[in-house]
RNA sequence: GGGUGAGUAGCUCAGUGGUAGAGCAGGUGCCUCUUAAGCACUUGGCCGUGGGUUCGAGUCCCACCUCGCCCA
């Protein structure tokens, strides 16, 4: 609607944008109107995917001049079809008649023949549009065409001389007009910017990034119907919170008039869904959006997609078995081998994966017993951390981070945290020391999260409030949610919660070197005017 | 936030202080089996923005804007 309210002034700057090629087929709208065509076009029923119509090629029959079908040859490079096809008597391809519809993405004019290239969301496929074929007011409507134009054809399937499956085209049907150029029909765009700013672009014409986003879609599709068919139900939690928490994360704030309210985004699901195990929900998940108001790099959006799982009776040791299958069923659902490359490693999913605890891993990495505070200490004056005053187990938590977490390739989860770091997760009943949580690391990243649900209200209670007391003041707006412990005072059964960054698992499972790739339209400062 | 690189035609990019360039795209002409089609001619520019140095700046200096990468 921002079109409607621009001022003569703006519609001039932004025609003159496009300059000469934007006014080169402008011109074509017109001699398009003078034609009798609407260039915005009409619904355009029957048509085939182009997909299904490639899959169709075998249907493609060689009949010679006596009228017998002759088996075709292999079509390559080295071949002379004329030459075949005089050796066997002459005669003519047969194939289906076809419907297609597509956006044209190549064009190569020989005068009174062109070839076009024409592309839908399931592929490309060579378009034959001959003078003599198509009849004047067809070919009329093709002098017109750009690229971008989005066309409907009707025609037969066959192949080209070179072997190239071809519609050749009878009818030609104009859907719509692209006013502005397309960009370079090789490169594509590479502007990250412009790429992210124009997505529609980006999806049109770049390589592979429509199939990239249709993977993200079969995967989210994936993991629901995996969490599903284990009685999982999924809910929709709010995104407006009076209380921004179940996380250490800046909110971006927001108010309500009506109620006069200051309102926070959410920035973590689980403190509803755990309102929902006490109400009974024995198995809930959300995968839904949450905020946070933070910095932006590779692997950060301030929007992003959170998976979060809560199984009553169940443990971190239930989640892991969950969280392994469902990231497989995943692999599968996009037809990726288990072998996925992310960058220069190779990242081998083959259940079951590594499981290590953290202390095993500590003494793996660094050579030193985690268990030795003066070692761990040393270790990270060495690195050149700040100790004075700080706890034992942040130390080596900082120590782990720096000289373990990079080096995870992955699949690996790593398990048993010292408690310490984890307040809020319950303890090993055979070793309080010990937290009851996993994390899993893949291709050095932090794909998921789970814990043993600490259930205890007064517990919860006291450690919500060491946790305030410890927050700088410009994160004061934290609140204690004091519904939340009443919620846990009407008894939340002993749970397993899991949580899953979707954005980190799809880059990996997809092989996207950053969170942009995988997000259609990430946040960006405004445009310049 | 710090460091660092980039920003030139619709797109992809050259241009190392002396007339603003190429390929693709666009326009005109030729071409009915091309596929990065080809050939000929041709249109198209606030060189990110603003200052400065200089006889002269796309180029050197400063600031700012936007994006990328590394770090926090």
């Amino acid at each position: 609607m921002a079109s409607m309210s621009m001022t003569a002034v703006e519609q001039n700057q932004s025609e003159s944008k496009g300059g000469i090629h934007e006014a080169a087929r402008r011109e074509k709208l017109q001699r398009l109107a003078e034609l009798g065509v609407d260039p915005w076009g009409q619904r355009f029923d029957d048509h085939l995917s182009i997909g299904a119509i490639r899959d169709r090629a075998g249907e493609v029959r060689f009949v010679n001049k006596e009228g017998a079908e002759v088996e075709l040859p292999e079509f390559t490079p080295e071949l002379d079809f004329r030459a075949w096809k005089n050796e066997h008597g002459g005669g003519e391809l047969v194939g289906p008649k076809v419907r297609a519809a597509g956006r044209i993405i190549l064009s190569r004019d020989t005068g009174k023949l062109i070839f076009a290239n024409i592309r839908d969301w399931t592929g490309d496929i060579q378009l034959f549009i001959g003078k003599n074929q198509v009849g004047e007011r067809n070919w009329d409507i093709a002098k017109c065409l750009d690229l971008g134009d989005i066309i409907g054809v009707d025609g037969e399937l066959r192949r080209t001389n070179t072997g190239e499956i071809t519609i050749f085209v009878e009818q030609l049907h104009f859907l719509t007009k692209s006013i502005l150029p397309p960009p370079d029909k090789h490169a594509g765009l590479t502007d990250p910017e412009l790429r992210q700013r124009m997505r529609y672009v980006d999806l049109a014409y770049g390589e592979g990034v429509l199939e990239r986003f249709r993977q993200r879609t079969q995967i989210v599709h994936s993991i629901r119907r995996t969490l599903g068919e284990q009685g999982f139900v999924e809910v929709e939690g709010p995104t407006l919170h009076a209380i921004a928490g179940g996380a250490a994360a800046r909110p971006f704030t927001t108010h309500h008039n009506a109620l006069d309210m200051p309102l926070f985004m959410r920035i973590a699901l689980e403190l509803h869904l755990k309102r929902l195990l006490v109400g009974g929900m024995e198995r809930v998940f959300e995968l839904g959006r949450v905020y946070r108001n933070e910095g932006i790099s590779p692997r950060h959006n301030p929007e992003f997609t959170m998976l979060e799982v809560y199984q009553a009776y169940g443990d971190y040791r239930s989640m892991m078995d969950l969280t392994e299958k469902c990231i497989c069923d995943a692999i599968q659902a996009i037809g990726a081998g288990y072998e996925i490359a992310f960058g220069e490693r190779t990242v081998n999913f083959t259940p079951p994966f590594e499981r290590k605890t953290y202390n095993e891993l500590f003494q793996q990495y660094t050579g030193i017993d985690p268990a030795d505070a003066p070692a761990v200490k040393a270790l990270a004056e060495k690195i050149g951390f700040e100790t004075a005053g700080k706890h034992a187990d942040v130390i080596k938590s900082e120590v782990f981070e720096e000289k373990v977490e990079d080096q995870l390739e992955g699949p690996i989860f790593v398990l048993d945290y010292p408690a310490t770091i984890c307040p809020l997760t319950k303890r090993s009943p055979s070793d309080p020391t010990i937290a009851e949580r996993f994390e899993l690391f893949i291709g050095g990243m932090e794909i998921a999260n789970a814990y043993t649900e600490l259930n205890d209200p007064d517990l919860q209670e006291e450690l919500f409030r060491t946790q305030l007391a410890g927050l700088a003041e410009e994160e004061s707006m934290a609140k204690m949610d004091h519904d939340f412990v009443r919620a846990l005072r009407h008894g939340m059964p002993p749970a397993g919660g899991l949580g899953i960054g979707i954005d980190r698992l799809v880059m990996l499972l997809t092989g996207s070197p950053t969170i942009r790739e995988v997000i259609l339209f990430p946040l960006l400062r405004e445009e310049q005017p």
